[in-house]
DNA sequence: CAAACATATGAATATGTATTCAAGTGTGTA
DNA sequence: TACACACTTGAATACATATTCATATGTTTG
């Protein structure tokens, strides 16, 4: 009983896991990696095929194929000379959608 | 038609999207901001009452919601002297709650 | 109107990070 | 073994951005 030092007036989030889904959340902050993360949501997909999809080069895709796979958000498996990638659950597909909803969701003209 | 040029081979969203979702979820990206959004998730709440709970300067919370403000992720509400902000609609919370479900995942230990 | 309070804003700074380029590692194959 | 292919990694750079401080705007009340 040392943890829930601290009183939270929100929400079922513990301020502790607030920095772990900071991290996760800027990884799908940035445009490219948003797009590889789409790429390998459904079926496993080679480096090189993203890079070739996406028109990025392999070192980019690669580096932030890196971060991804540290934050647990792709899983790599190798292949011969190729790594496929894919997405590592469906909960990442799910957190996409949902943002997708918000985005398409009617806003009032009062505020821009 | 001019629009759609190049296939997706990935999902549903479609490429148009990705700069939008990435700004929202860099949005969330940062740990002060997600714990604003966190303060302002379920009833309106003023600018000087989540800088109290979060130990916040004033400044910055109310840089930071004038970001999450023109991202349309929440709303502002003037009572008298204070500002109230609330979040805009309810997919923010799905989108956390999803998130944090990912977090509790099970992982295998072979991807470290 | 003046003073006190609540919030917003602009400039400055410091830190982080996306991208590129060059070189390195690993894997199949002639 | 040597070469080509696929991917990774490190350093360098350019750019973005979180935070602070000082100041401005707006609102209520004496």
């Amino acid at each position: 009983m040392t943890n829930k030092t601290k009183t939270s007036t929100n929400s079922l989030i513990s301020e502790e896991l607030v920095p772990q889904l900071a991290d996760l959340f800027s990884m799908m902050g940035d445009t490219s990696r948003l797009r590889i993360i789409l790429s390998c949501l459904h079926e496993p997909i080679s480096v090189s095929h993203i890079a070739d999809q996406l028109e990025l080069s392999q070192s980019l895709v690669s580096h932030h194929l890196r971060l991804l796979k540290a934050a647990r958000m792709v899983r790599a498996e190798r292949r011969g000379k190729q790594v496929f990638y894919v997405a590592a659950d469906q909960h990442v597909q799910c957190v996409i959608e949902d943002m997708a909803a918000h985005v398409s969701e009617p806003h009032s003209v009062e505020d821009e």
